[in-house]
DNA sequence: CGCTTGCTTGATGGCAGTCAACTCCCGTGG
DNA sequence: CCACGGGAGTTGACTGCCATCAAGCAAGCG
């Protein structure tokens, strides 16, 4: 499990760190001095592709962001559905509450493309934070777009079919990846908050209609303009 | 509309401010010091019920903190559904994202019941919480809670029946008002996230069970058992 | 070469959204 | 004081979406 096995992957050296940290969403209007002292703090850990970051049961002790790879934060309950609340790709954090808290989430963050992760002890991340309250103000920031973000999904689930929920997180999905999506129905329906059957007949009507075409675990978007029709505004995810 | 045509309320005094600062949720943790200097830079205003304290449109230029009464926050979408975020009595905020982005947000806080409200002036409440890291802090939790339930919604949308989550409304409106609850059948859907007249329909299954009892505009809850039989865990709101 | 995981499709049933019609309560204004 | 209007509540009929169950196929991996 997690990285265990996995060969010794390049630590990122502190340059690259630094670089990472200056562009990364959280830390915008930092001075040179504290990017510095934020990335002297981290160190990077690599994880394959189906690994666990952190899960539900876990006590949160580090900050994490991802350098390299993609990352789905994803919520379960008892009945055992499951939606994605969040896919980080680089220079997006993963646990923005967590360091703050120390309790654990109900959240999970699992590894769809093997991934380069920087970390920081909470207990650095925390002071680092009330040294620059900047980077609270953005984490509160990013915080209320995610509510937001939450809140209109539950407003979709009560008006929009399940066509309409699909084709906008395709939408999404295609504003952020390009034409190319790596992502299997399963995911789909995680984030569009259905089953995974309902999404399969959806995805075979929009092959029929030559909107996208199919491949195992692979969706590619031949038709952007049917998405951008069907409701322009994308999600957060 | 607004305070137009009330009364002259009281407003309150000093003393008041502050002892509701001291209690009022996002403040904990503060010195004397620090909860004097908040409460001199708040004011209070008085809405009457129906009343709307800030809109969609709104730019938001000051902080709202309920004294008295009970707002509702909700979020409407372009098809005309609403949902209810957010019920804040005495000593809760409205809009804790609102003075550190400045601009306006997707909601819409509206009074309930006759409400005092504390205002402070934007720039105030942001300088006052780069000086005191801790109510940041206390922000960021807060949330985080916020989208956790936000979450959870969502998978009650997917995999509970309507009757269960109006059962999960009603218990969490027991917990925070008691057996007497002064809503509207219109209101609790907006809160379970359906329409008025499934509301209605379990509302009257309830009533011939003899488990709530109701009149126009308010709800006698008469079997609390039942309603914490069906899922123990109220929500956030 | 088997097994797991993903994909596919059919049949079925029920929940709840929608439309519609009507009553009742209450406040307001003439 | 009464009439009126609007908002809340109530109920019936209908429909259709989609979750669920089920069965089988395909593909990739060890």
């Amino acid at each position: 499990m997690g990285a265990a096995g996995l060969p010794q992957w390049l630590t990122m050296d502190f340059k690259s760190r630094i670089d990472l940290f200056r562009d990364a969403i959280g830390f915008e209007g930092l001075g040179d001095a504290q990017i510095q002292q934020i990335g002297g703090l981290s160190f990077t850990k690599g994880f394959s592709k189906g690994a666990i970051v952190f899960s539900e049961s876990d006590a949160c002790n580090y900050f994490h962001l991802v350098a390299k790879g993609l990352v789905k934060v994803s919520l379960v309950s008892y009945g055992g559905n499951r939606i994605t609340y969040l896919l980080a790709g680089s220079g997006e954090p993963l646990n923005l509450v967590g360091p703050f808290s120390g309790a654990p989430r109900p959240l999970c963050a699992e590894v769809l493309e093997d991934a380069l992760v920087v970390h920081v002890k909470r207990e650095d991340f925390t002071t680092f934070c009330y040294e620059n309250p900047a980077v609270m103000h953005n984490i509160i920031i990013i915080l209320g777009r995610a509510v937001d973000s939450a809140n209109s999904r539950i407003l979709d689930m009560m008006e929009m079919r399940v066509e309409q929920r699909l084709l906008r997180v395709l939408l999404t999905l295609y504003r952020k990846f390009g034409k190319t999506l790596d992502f299997t129905s399963i995911e789909l329906a995680e984030m569009a908050g259905t089953t995974t059957e309902s999404t399969l007949r959806v995805m075979a009507r929009l092959r029929q209609s030559e909107i996208v075409q199919t491949r195992r675990g692979q969706i590619q978007i031949l038709q952007v303009e049917h998405l951008e029709r069907a409701g322009s505004e994308s999600m957060w995810i």
